[in-house]
DNA sequence: CAGGTTTTTGCAATATTTTGCAGGATTATG
DNA sequence: CATAATCCTGCAAAATATTGCAAAAACCTG
């Protein structure tokens, strides 16, 4: 027999919880042969450490977060038309696109005019497949697909990025504030935009309003890096921008 | 025993949901053994979240405009449900996985169990994005996109796949026979499915049986370079095979 | 080993959540 | 319009959580 101690238990019980299993808080105050609360305190430390999801009667596992860009690919149907039709008309015949992850992005390279002989390069495997779905040849950029943006990311791509050159990069965003400048939730993700911009002449960025003035964690370009920005926002809302030299296009 | 709280019957109901079915009170009521009051309160609580649309009598899910991309990748490919539970036996809980791309591979790594930690390295964005959605971290072989069969190739994929080794390599068909052996529709793809066989311990190929006895354009594995195939042949298909010292495991 | 400190445990009193039920209101349907 | 099914509302009972506390055990420390 084992030792009946928090620590010994709050183990078992992790594997538990690792094998998918549920916790009753009854059964195991039997099980291990003390009161429901001392259970419950275990359960109360396996929770501290992020190693179960405490609910009525027990705790389950903790669920491993569904990749937050098929949840968004899911949910938020619409980008706004204006911003696409818009963002195709200055990409126009390019014929080699840098493309960033994201769901703006992912609606304007669905719409890509099916031309022949324009290569778009990604870090994104949705981009990818979209590109390849209106006729264009495609390069993808290797490496680990991070959760949060659905692009590739890491030394293997960061690298690959360095030896190319392109007409046009098209950022997505996270966040884009007049002072802080363009932003990404992910210091992956941040790198891999920076080499973006690097790689390209010229830099692109489409966003919809509710991204305009918000800053995500990881600060990525200043604002007069980006040659362009395309966006549905009102003109007040761009006035914090008025000092810089990037060109807006309001929709 | 499971756990009958709240938390619990919602997530339930919710997956159905997800996966289109409606919900029924009366009879989710005697499945749970719970009142049709305590349903009731369930659907409630989903549609709060805006995980149903409750209707008399129960609830339906709130149809999403999908976009043709998702729609297709979470679309039935017709692959033998068989074989998928075959490979995915073998694959167990192989903590690396080299994935060829191919109708056959995307079905059966859509259905990888998705609690477990592995890492699953390819050179087909269909099968990152699949891959990603069950949880598991992912490599992505950049390269170019190959039009006929989806996977990247090319010098930057092929040096990229020399560096790694891995468990398992999963390898998809273009054509299989006795004598030509394992062959595939493009030079470009025929170079990646060999270095994918030299970069993983144990190959392992899956096909349906309409693939059998069929020669692709070009030879790329012999047939005893491959420890195990998984197919639903009838027994006298594979009787040209019987020399090799190769595995077969009819489903 | 004596004395003090910390950890662990069980218990009791008090919230909070969940559940089923009864009644009246509302809606579908012939 | 009548009828049956479903729904809403409030309420009380049961199960579970939380909190504070004190006893027991384990652990320092000189």
């Amino acid at each position: 027999m084992n030792l009946n101690i928090p620590d010994t238990r709050q183990q078992a019980l992790a594997k538990r919880l690792d094998q998918g299993s549920q916790l009753i808080a009854q059964e195991l105050a039997l099980e291990f042969d003390v009161s429901l609360d001392t259970i419950r305190r275990d359960i109360l430390a396996l929770e501290a450490n992020g190693k179960a999801r405490r609910v009525r009667g027990g705790a389950v596992p903790i669920l491993k977060p569904v990749s937050p860009m098929l949840e968004r690919l899911a949910s938020d149907h619409g980008v706004n038309q204006a911003i696409i039709d818009a963002t195709l008309a200055q990409i126009g015949h390019t014929p080699t696109l840098l493309v960033d992850g994201g769901t703006t992005t992912l609606a304007i390279i669905s719409q890509l005019p099916k031309l022949d002989q324009r290569l778009v390069i990604t870090p994104s495997p949705w981009i990818a497949i979209a590109a390849q779905e209106r006729g264009s040849d495609v390069h993808l950029l290797g490496g680990s697909l991070s959760t949060s943006g659905g692009i590739t990311t890491g030394n293997p791509a960061l690298s690959s990025i360095e030896d190319i050159a392109v007409d046009v990069a098209l950022l997505g965003v996270c966040g884009l504030d007049a002072e802080f400048g363009l932003s990404a939730d992910d210091f992956a993700e941040m790198q891999m935009k920076q080499a973006m911009h690097r790689a390209a002449q010229r830099t692109i960025v489409a966003t919809e309003r509710s991204k305009l003035n918000t800053k995500a964690r990881h600060r990525t370009l200043a604002i007069d890096q980006i040659d362009l920005i395309i966006t549905d926002a009102a003109p007040e809302q761009i006035s914090p921008y008025e000092l810089v030299d990037t060109e807006f296009k309001l929709v």
